[in-house]
DNA sequence: CTAGACCTTGTCGCCGGTGTCAAGGCAACG
DNA sequence: CGTTGCCTTGACACCGGCGACAAGGTCTAG
C-alpha cells in the first residue's frame, strides 16, 4: 500500500502521514523508486493516533501507544508506558475540568450582576417601582 | 506615566502594552519626544484585559469591556455588547466542559479497561485463580 | 562629555498539526 | 512520445500572545 491509499483509507492527507513519519509514529518501507510502502498493520497504527489525537493527546503522548500496538498488543492501552500517559491524561482533564468550572462559576456570576445592573438601570431611567 | 511605569504597575511588560496599542485596545497619547503617556484610566482598562485573558478570552472578545470602561462605566461588563459576549463565553465554555466530561469518561474506561487486562494476563501467567 | 536608563520601530521565533504550492521523478496508458 | 496521476523533498503559512533582539533616539546624573 502507498501513501496515497493509506491516506484515503485512514482518512486523512498524505502530509500528515508524511508528518507523522518525521515524528516517528510511523515507519514505511521504500520501494526500489523511493515510493513509502505501507503493510496492514500500519492503518491500524494510524487509526490508534488519529484517535488519541481527538480526544486531545499530543503526538509526543501517542508515541507510546503506538508502540504498543507495533510490540504486537492487541491494544495499544495495556503497556506500562500507555497506562502512565493515560494517568497523567486523565489528572490534566481533570484539573483542567476544575479550572474550567471556576471559570464558568465567575463567567455566570458576571453575566448575572451585569443583567442585574441593567435592569435597575432601567427601573430607575422610567421611574418605575421595584 | 509612560509605558514602562504602566507595564510595573499593571504586572507585564512594554512588548504587551505595544501590542494591545496594534489591536486598538490601549489608547495612549504622545509627548512631544514620541513616548507613550498614559492617564491613570489606562491601567484600569489593562486589569480589565489581563483579568479576562486570565479567563481565556481572546483579545478580539474583550474589546466591548474595554469599549463599555471608555464609555464611563465603572465595569466593563455591563454594556450590551459585552454581555453577548459574555453570553457566548459561557455557552462555549458549558460546551466544553461536556466534551471535556465525555473525553474524561472515555479515558477512565481506557485505563480501567487496560488495568484489567494486565491484572488478568498477570494471573495467567502465574496460573493463579481469579 | 559620557554612561546608563529609558524610549522608539521593526523583525524573527515559538507551538502543533496541517494546508498548500513548487519543482521534479516514475509508471501506465493511449 | 506525451499526458495523466501518483510519488518525492522542501519550504512557506496559519493562529495568538507574546519574548527577545537590533539599531537607534532621548533624557538625566555625574
Amino acid at each position: 500500500m502507498r501513501i496515497g491509499e493509506l491516506a484515503e483509507r485512514a482518512g486523512t492527507s498524505t502530509r500528515t502521514l508524511r508528518y507523522y513519519e518525521t515524528q516517528g509514529l510511523v515507519r514505511p518501507e521504500r520501494s526500489a523508486n523511493g515510493y513509502r510502502v505501507y503493510d496492514e498493520a500500519e492503518l491500524r497504527v494510524v487509526h490508534e493516533i488519529r484517535a488519541l489525537l481527538a480526544v486531545g493527546f499530543g503526538l509526543d503522548d501517542i508515541r507510546p501507544f503506538v508502540a504498543c500496538l507495533r510490540a504486537g498488543h492487541s491494544s495499544g492501552d495495556v503497556c506500562p508506558d500507555s497506562v502512565a500517559v493515560l494517568r497523567r491524561k486523565l489528572a490534566e482533564v481533570d484539573a483542567y475540568l476544575d479550572r474550567l468550572g471556576a471559570v464558568r462559576r465567575q463567567l455566570h456570576d458576571q453575566l448575572t450582576q451585569a443583567i442585574a445592573y441593567r435592569e435597575e438601570t432601567c427601573f430607575r431611567k422610567r421611574g418605575l417601582p421595584r
